[in-house]
DNA sequence: GGTGCAATTGCAACTATTTGCATTAAGGAT
DNA sequence: ATCCTTAATGCAAATAGTTGCAATTGCACC
């Protein structure tokens, strides 16, 4: 089963009704295989059905995130990107100065979360962590 | 000297211009002692310089946010709020369910700073870190 | 298969933030 | 103190994202 199939099913599971434009979120999404815009995806969206709306897409990401099946993020770059957790774990680099982002790893962001999660009890999400600095090039 | 005397002149030394409006800024931003919005600091404002603009307001912010001296939060609340790193380092555990906001302090994120600098060269701000996710109630 | 009700949608209006541009003014040189 | 350069401002228009509401439609129940 594929990865937007678990995650309609698990929607519909959790009392979510699954209309068309859904689906064709979540699939956009989930096969974007990248970080992606609200309007990215409205632009494909309405390719495939003929009235739609933009306020449809957002709230719909919102629901993802809010169900934990996408990721947003701020780059700092005007927009807001969004991703389904399959893009992979990462911590995003973004430099203040030049706007670049560097997409890391680290083997902290596990222990943090579980410290996170024994002292306060809560469960953080941490596949796409956004983390502001200087990168390298313009600190030198 | 006060914090804000401080970020004045080093804004002068590197060559940033000094005008009443970033001065007042300034101040209101490093005297709030909390997490303010440019709206509220833009109120502010206005009932001590007769004639000035919000985006003039999002401006400086922009400048003390790139220059490391004050950090922005999108704590998905519909606006971003700002802070100085006066505030103090903690990081906002915001619930992506109800909403709540929870500080929290992390042994582990002075670790995890130091490995991403030794390994990508990047200056990390974990001064005011939003992580998203779950919290204890919602999960309960 | 038809019915009912509440969730979801499309639309339009609204709020938050950014940007282009003409004007103003900071601050270094004189 | 005045001049000059160019950064910063104010304004208005644009862009990103949210929200209220009437119309539509999923889907649970018969």
């Amino acid at each position: 089963m594929s990865h937007c199939n678990t995650i309609i099913d698990t929607l519909r599971q959790r009392g979510y009704r699954i209309t068309p434009q859904r689906e064709i979120v979540v699939d956009i999404l989930a096969h974007a295989g990248r970080h992606i815009t609200a309007e990215e995806i409205f632009d494909q969206m309405q390719k495939r059905i003929r009235v739609t709306n933009l306020s449809t897409v957002y709230r719909t990401l919102d629901v993802l995130w809010e169900e934990g099946f996408a990721c947003r993020n701020d780059l700092s770059e005007g927009k807001t990107v969004y991703a389904t957790h399959q893009h992979g774990p990462h911590i995003h680099l973004v430099c203040r100065r030049c706007d670049a982002v560097l997409d890391a790893n680290s083997q902290v962001l596990d222990a943090m979360g579980e410290e996170i999660r024994s002292r306060y009890g809560f469960d953080a999400d941490l596949q796409h962590l956004s983390i502001f600095g200087i990168c390298a090039d313009c600190s030198a």
